[in-house]
DNA sequence: GGTCGCATGTAAACTGTTACATGATTTT
DNA sequence: AAAATCATGTAACAGTTTACATGCGACC
């Protein structure tokens, strides 16, 4: 079995909402999926073009704001159903890596203090990171998201912000743990 | 800043445990690293060559158990150096990837029961997975494993447990928020 | 005049992943 | 005799990541 190209489908998803150029895309995602999924400039430019070529996308030139051109792209019905196949088929588990983990496994090789100095640290980012989810939460609450999109958005900023409490419980008790050796 | 090549960490890691072929290094991350940190053959056979020309690591040729000869690899002190600065440094974070989110992100272009549906598949999944993390977690309180490790391999479990039992939590609250739609 | 944001892209290097090849020994 | 396990590896490709090149217009 060959590896399917992800990014194909983040990109025909962002389409889904509206059309955008390359640089709105990684702009788009950088705010509303910064959190589970990223894309590289130098990824998104070439597959645009060879989703465009499969008749999944279309695009057409236009005066940008600022600069000179830009590049409009647009999904079509062959990509709208090339997009809901992928929506409804099952996701099979990604290969996870969590290389703070790999080094806390590996814990023995180093000062017991400099391992709980380190999880520390790491619960002190992830309390940042909730304040910051639940910042979001509020926007999304109130805000002029279109009410069809709402409880998707709302669904993976309380993904994150159940995922980063979690950690942070698992930080306490896990300091208690190294302290009483 | 060139990226680092963490395969290499996640061997000497392997081999300050106790000298291994990279056979068995394959076969310790399936069982002790599996939820966090898995390499391919195709990675770990070349990576300890080029750790043995840096010597990192030392082999020798031994008879094995079955079949032929293989390649014991053991880290030396100046591996065991490489080892310890990198677990002391500071990890950055790194770009998660969760396609399941991604899907569940542009669930408006699909039946809202197909995604319910979805949801609580990924939970039973996430159920089974918290048994399986708990068993071993008995096991590990219980077992020949050296004391110094013990603390740390807990850890490890202790932290698939916690997110796993917040994804459980999360699908049931999303399950009911896509219902009242 | 310099920096910032908009906008499009390429080159090069490296990593990750699948698939395959080979052969010995032990178990069924 | 076949299947499973031990064991080592290579080839080929797909995907990821960094770095760089280019140019416009707006703002300070």
């Amino acid at each position: 079995m060959p590896r399917i190209n992800k990014t194909q489908f983040a990109l025909l998803g962002c389409l889904s909402i509206r059309p955008m150029s390359a640089y709105e895309v990684k702009k788009f995602m950088s705010v509303s999926t910064h959190y589970f999924w990223m894309e590289y400039e130098a990824q998104l430019y070439p597959t645009l073009k060879k989703l465009e070529k499969s008749h999944l996308v279309k695009s057409h030139e236009e005066t940008a704001e600022k600069g000179g051109v830009r590049n409009l792209y647009e999904i079509t019905d062959k990509g709208l159903d090339v997009l809901r196949e992928w929506l409804i088929k099952k996701t099979d588990k990604m290969a996870y890596r969590n290389e703070f983990l790999l080094k806390l496994f590996f814990g023995d090789q180093i000062d017991i203090d400099t391992s709980i100095h380190k999880i520390k640290e790491y619960q002190d980012e992830a309390t940042a990171q909730l304040t910051h989810f639940q910042q979001i939460e509020k926007e999304v609450s109130i805000n002029k998201i279109p009410k069809k999109r709402q409880p998707f958005i709302l669904a993976t900023i309380k993904y994150g912000i159940h995922l980063t409490k979690a950690e942070i419980a698992w930080c306490a008790e896990m300091m208690l743990l190294l302290r009483e050796k």
